[in-house]
DNA sequence: CTTGAAATACTACTACG
DNA sequence: CGTAGTAGTATTTCAAG
């Protein structure tokens, strides 16, 4: 019950000339498999194949082309934010003082190492990041605001909105 | 086949009176093998039982133990968005027009439904939702939020923030 | 209650057709 | 892409701390 493994083989120019497009060619199979891995990637690889009815070896080579051209980006455990100590999810938008790129180069760097953000995001409109950040719970965010989002770098405003329900959280979508 | 077998979880008094708290005593050794499956779940069993220096049984226990009591909620597969066609990524501030328990219950399930919708969270502030779409390119967001966004039930104002730069965008947080 | 060692069943993986 | 064979792994059983 063993996620599938990956065997970084080298096997660079594809047998017949592969395309320049980034996404190659994902047929009806190769898609099947991705869904199937977005849901659950802990099956085995002769259940993979069963389920997309193609033969073990034969499915194994498709993952593993999958990998390795980059489009299965990796196979993680997703954790449990709430047990683990991470039930608090608050969604953060920034306004820089100054629109530099020096300014935006320097708040990145700074904001990917806050403990706990999750994503941050150079956006259009009235703001110039968004920011999900976990912790957890209103004590650990507050001092995290008051001791670290304070203080990131060219930071003008900084407005908080906390996340009372999370109804939808997924990382797969529809191929 | 692989019946996993729960012993339910009767280890309140543990070894060194645990935590009262809902994640239930996690030693050193859980959480490194959280930590390894958060960056790569992809690794044989084996390998991971030497990177915590545990036996392979032992280790495997561990894993079964944390899949089951749900702290591990699942092993995915991450793939390219970009690669598979879904590159651009849209945050998205929601309005409701009443704040009845109905009307939120309605647009709930509602936009659950929205092809690429990844994030969907109540929240605090001047929006009542926050949610985060993928999709193609501008023509199908255009698409999306003429022909479905606009006609979630509910809604009084839709206001979006196109993702120009992803900085960082991770599943994994510290434990 | 948890660990580790040995034995079995299954799987990944590598030929080759 | 599929079949067959080998190597390695997951998984169970059991004994012991």
């Amino acid at each position: 019950m063993n996620a599938i493994k990956l065997r970084a083989a080298s096997r660079a120019a594809g047998p017949t000339a592969a395309q320049a497009d980034p996404r190659q060619a994902l047929d009806r199979i190769d898609r099947a498999i991705l869904r199937q891995l977005q849901n659950d990637a802990s099956i085995s690889n002769v259940a993979l194949a069963a389920r997309v009815k193609l033969s073990a070896p034969a499915c194994l080579r498709r993952v593993e082309r999958l990998k390795e051209s980059g489009l299965i980006r990796g196979v993680v455990a997703l954790i449990d934010p709430k047990a683990a100590g991470a039930g608090m999810l608050v969604i953060i938008g920034v306004v820089l003082d100054r629109s530099t790129p020096e300014s935006f180069a320097e708040f990145e760097k700074a904001a990917q190492k806050v403990p706990g953000c999750m994503e941050c995001h150079v956006v259009t409109g009235e703001f110039d990041y968004f920011m999900t950040i976990r912790t957890r719970d209103s004590d650990s965010f507050n001092r995290l605001h008051a001791e670290q989002l304070l203080y990131l770098p060219g930071v003008r405003q900084i407005r908080s909105f906390m996340v009372l329900k999370e109804i939808l959280s997924t990382t797969k979508f529809p191929l």
